[in-house]
RNA sequence: UGAGAUAUAGCUUAAUUGGUAGAGCAUCGCUCUCAUAAGGCGAAAAGUUUAGGUUCGAUUCCUAAUAUCUCAACCA
């Protein structure tokens, strides 16, 4: 039955490029899904656009001395390129920064406004008056109340872990200019997400218990028992969507509150550019609405969009939300500053016409219960060991024989036997087996039944050996060849969800019109009409490749990767990675002047350290006992990250001896152990020269 | 710090409402020769992170702990 399907996939940051974390997590799966949902007939809208605005690029816009607009031009290209390059069908790429998304936007707040959805506060806000800009959170910097750490944030302070307001804290000063901040009256709306909270226990926590991951809905689930509080929609910046009522200059939309917006642009600017009508797509009732995201958007697409068209009244709310978990990249994070990632237009350089080949990789480990590692191996592995022994040499066995024996006419059956009805049923099973799968959002799953088939092909030509019967009995061998062929047609219906360019191309090679020739005159030769629904029916009924058909010469579908590729990918890695740092480190300006007696002030004294164990709860902190020549002290350091308790016994230290002792965690700390930090991040003791004999207690000058 | 998710063969993973833990890769045997030195068959390999509890019976439910990740805190 033929359904109307709106799916989103998350809209990407225009920061920066997309790499491989993004198209594994998001757009590889949601992309699986339209074109399945397409090839079964249904209506579907599939919107994606870049989002624009917020303040990460107004500061990356600054730092490269552009405009926020030529920063989002640029990485608008690059990614809407890679998608296309990628195979990511998208029925329409819009951007946040386009005329119709703004006004769709500014239309969405104004009805809230009209209709009292949001709540007015004037609050005191921390300004900076040389930049002529109010500061986030972030960007404010100053000594934390609870425990004096002078570099708290604005939002938290990193040593005792205290949530935060910026105005909490003791001398701020601005992150952008260094100056110490005015507090300045600021007015802004806020969408009271309280107000919904009934709505979305009886929506999320009754209804959709069942169908939605758990991942998914635990984490809604502790916001809404958490208790929800009103969220600002808006912010003092100057890029972004203008708040459009009386009194908000120098006011924009919030970021999140106009991104998702952005889905409901890119479906009006497609309608518009297809003449149809936009509203069923978001208004009808019998439109089934799906969001792509990633774990770290959940709460804004279960919690803060829904409540927002709920608040709008007219829209439908999504269906489902299968967030993905995240990619890992040889055992590390994936890290855009680190330069820690594969980013799609160097893949492409490096393996031109590959892109099935990631997208299989991406899928067979997509991370959709838990946090998942691409390794270069494993891609290999995927590669030579599946997509090129099991699927590309089923079909080439296949064709290679048909042209063989039968120049390429597909021969006639003669009356079949039991192996061949079981292998006939077992393949006119697949579309539903796979359907299953992608209904339930089970990619990887759905990914290896489809490899299942070509491995149930291999197995009938392994069990029947028609190279073999050929010699005795042609009859048979033509039955054989023309059920082998059956399940080589299959492959070529079936795999175009997750494989498009392989499945165009085996679509040529077994003459079926490819989707590329729709709206043309088409030829006889080929075979037409098929579609995942049919399939079954058609093979039924010896009506989908059938006898008489021409095929075409051979070629490979996949070919080996080989070791040294991977290696070289590897080695790309580390290198670009150090490249990366290299240009990061940038030497921090010398401090101001000081006297000789300030730094006679410092007693710093050479120590051992004797003690180490790792304080409970905490991610940072090593308790250490230290001898320091005059006495055996505790003192509690920051370096659980790059040590480990073992690891640092027996360390020699400079220890800054008269610093004011201070609890840390309720541990009483009496000094400071001098740390510097290595290229990657990993910290370094600054200590004696190590072949020099040194005795504790020895006074540093 | 508070909350959520995850933990199953060497690796990647599956297991309807609790009922003999099922695959793929890698490994090791056997085997075919149409094919991209590919295919097929078979074997070995886990008793489900740890400690308790409920139950006739627990991978599954409960409690606690540990590890990893995420959110709260503008990177899929």
């Amino acid at each position: 039955m033929s359904k109307r399907y709106t799916i989103t996939a998350a809209l990407p940051y225009t920061n920066g490029p997309i790499h491989i974390g993004h198209l594994a997590g998001v757009y590889v799966p949601a992309d699986i899904y339209a074109r399945y949902l397409r090839l079964t007939g249904n209506d579907v809208a599939f919107m994606c656009g870049s989002d624009e605005h917020g303040v990460p690029i107004t500061i990356k816009a600054k730092k490269e001395g552009v405009t926020p607009q030529d920063i989002v031009d640029k990485y608008h290209a690059i990614i809407k390129k890679s998608f296309e390059d990628f195979g990511i069908t998208f029925d329409n790429y819009s951007r946040t920064s386009a005329k119709i998304h703004h006004d769709t936007a500014q239309e969405f707040f104004k009805t809230l406004y009209n209709k009292g959805e949001f709540i007015e506060e004037v609050t005191e806000q921390l300004y900076d008056e040389e930049a002529n800009q109010f500061l986030a959170d972030r960007f404010v910097t100053g000594t934390c109340p609870k425990c004096g750490n002078e570099e708290a944030y604005g939002d938290q302070c990193e040593n005792c872990g205290t949530s935060l307001n910026a105005t909490d804290l003791i001398i701020p000063k601005s992150a952008i200019t260094g100056n110490t901040p005015t507090l300045k009256q600021t007015k802004h709306w806020f969408l009271p997400l309280d107000k919904h909270e009934d709505f979305l226990k009886e929506w999320i926590l009754k209804g959709h218990k069942k169908d939605w991951k758990p991942n998914v809905y635990g984490q809604v689930k502790s916001w809404i028992d958490d208790g929800l509080r009103p969220r600002a929609v808006t912010r003092d910046l100057d890029w972004g969507i203008p708040v459009p009522v009386e009194g908000a200059d120098g006011k924009v939309l919030y970021v999140w509150f106009d991104a998702p917006i952005g889905y409901i642009s890119a479906t009006k600017e497609w309608a518009e550019r297809e003449g149809k009508d936009w509203e069923p797509y978001w208004k009808d009732e019998n439109t089934k609405l799906v969001h792509f995201i990633g774990k770290d958007n959940i709460v804004f697409h279960c919690i803060i969009f829904p409540s927002m068209l709920k608040a709008e009244g007219s829209y439908i709310l999504p269906d489902n939300v299968p967030a993905n978990e995240f990619l890992n990249l040889e055992g590390n994070k994936l890290s855009t500053s680190k330069n820690w990632a594969v980013w799609l237009p160097d893949y492409l350089e490096d393996f031109p016409g590959q892109q099935d080949v990631l997208r299989y990789a991406l899928t067979a480990n997509a991370p959709e219960t838990k946090d998942n590692d691409f390794t270069w191996k494993d891609f290999q592995a995927r590669n030579n060991n599946e997509l090129v022994a099991i699927f590309g040499n089923f079909i080439n066995r296949v064709v290679v024989l048909t042209r063989k024996y039968y120049e390429g006419v597909v021969p006639e059956p003669s009356k079949l036997r039991d192996i061949d009805e079981k292998t006939l049923a077992a393949l006119r099973a697949y579309p539903e087996v796979i359907s299953s799968s992608i209904e339930r959002y089970r990619f990887r799953e759905a990914s290896q039944e489809l490899m299942n088939l070509a491995r149930l092909g291999n197995k009938y030509l392994a069990d029947e050996e028609p190279w073999k019967v050929i010699k005795e009995d042609e009859a048979r061998t033509k039955t054989i060849m023309y059920i082998a062929l059956q399940i080589a047609g299959a492959l070529a219906i079936l795999s175009e969800p997750f494989l498009p360019f392989t499945s165009k191309k085996l679509k040529e090679i077994l003459a079926m019109e490819t989707p590329e020739m729709a709206g043309g005159y088409i030829s006889d030769r080929f075979i037409k009409g098929v579609s995942w629904k049919n399939l079954k029916d058609r093979i039924s009924l010896d009506n989908f490749i059938k006898p008489g058909h021409c095929i075409e010469e051979p070629q490979l579908l996949f070919t080996k990767i080989e070791d040294k590729d991977i290696q070289a990918q590897l080695d790309k890695l580390e290198t670009s990675k150090k490249a990366n740092e290299a240009a990061n480190k940038v030497a921090e300006p010398q401090k101001e002047e000081i006297t000789f007696d300030d730094f006679t002030k410092l007693d710093l004294r050479v120590g051992t350290i004797i003690e180490a164990e790792k304080m409970p709860k905490a991610k940072k902190l090593l308790v250490l006992k230290v001898d320091t020549g005059i006495d055996t002290r505790t003192i509690v350091s920051g370096i659980a990250e790059s040590f480990t308790a073992e690891e640092v016994i027996g360390k020699r230290v400079t220890v800054l001896v008269n610093l004011a002792p201070r609890k840390l965690r309720g541990v009483e700390s009496e000094g400071m152990i001098l740390m510097t930090e290595s290229p990657e991040g990993k910290l370094v003791f600054v200590n004696p020269d190590a072949n020099q004999d040194v005795a504790n207690g020895l006074q540093i000058s």
